[in-house]
DNA sequence: TGTTGTTGTAACAGTAATTATTACAACGGA
DNA sequence: TCCGTTGTAATAATTACTGTTACAACAACA
């Protein structure tokens, strides 16, 4: 069980167009060979974070452009804008039995602790933003 | 993208042993009512707990049995008995394009971010243990 | 010792999600 | 009008997950 190869491919897309937008016009194929990815995946992929209010994009003449300050700019918000599963990160199986006292209660049981376990990694998403990995991209550099 | 059902049924299952193991004979059949899946799919993540040293079973006779003390066993466990990701929580794309500055530290900015991420979930879940909850089962029967 | 109920496991099917890819209409500048 | 690009539909290949049938191995017990 593992979180989608498209959080990383945001991210990184997210990154690209932070560090090259002022530089030259970053497009879908551009995006896709930094990646090794394909441009349509990566289009698809920008019609989400475009949905998320986090990017423009520019139709017919082509580009991507960051739409907010880096610093409000989180894992968080590129996670809930390519990967959402609102409140339903843990999968239950369904129709339990309501004859047992495990299968009746199992939802009063453990909904509360899923739910802080997911707002838990919410919150540590939260403390990273874009403007802190672009430095750590430049340093590398 | 969703943690599998697998979770909440093993945790179901735990339960399931810990609530009624000294009353009757829990087998995987009965389980399976429990949680209305089914029999094959039950013992199957029965053999990932036994792996994970959190269960007894007794093949022949029959019926689960928790091997350890309530206070223990966390949902932590649980979820790494039966869905095991070690590491690698985040998938990545494979063979950046290390051409480019950000394809070639991708790693390098995000892997300890991520890791921070993957940690704070394992922290929550070691919050809640098995006797927790079925104090909490007890409340609502 | 044979019967019984159970576990352990292989094999397979159906479903769903993910990623890659082709194709093409629509768009916007030059 | 031409060109490069976006947006999107359609499809395929792969993989993971869940359900199911089948059966050998096992352990107690009559």
């Amino acid at each position: 069980m593992q979180i989608t190869e498209r959080f990383t491919l945001a991210i990184h897309t997210m990154l690209c167009i932070s560090y090259f937008s002022d530089k030259l016009k970053v497009t879908s194929t551009f995006i896709s060979q930094s990646t090794n990815s394909n441009p349509v995946v990566i289009r698809r992929l920008l019609g989400q974070l475009k949905e998320a209010d986090l990017i423009e994009v520019r139709a017919g003449v082509g580009g991507a452009y960051i739409k907010k300050d880096l610093k409000d700019i989180t894992l968080f918000d590129i996670f809930t804008a390519v990967d959402a599963v609102g409140n339903d990160f843990f999968n239950f199986h369904s129709n339990p039995n309501c004859q047992c006292p495990i299968g009746k209660n199992i939802h009063s049981i453990l909904d509360e602790h899923l739910t802080n376990v997911q707002l838990a990694m919410n919150e540590e998403m939260k403390k990273t933003n874009l403007e802190e990995l672009l430095s750590e991209t430049k340093e590398f550099f």
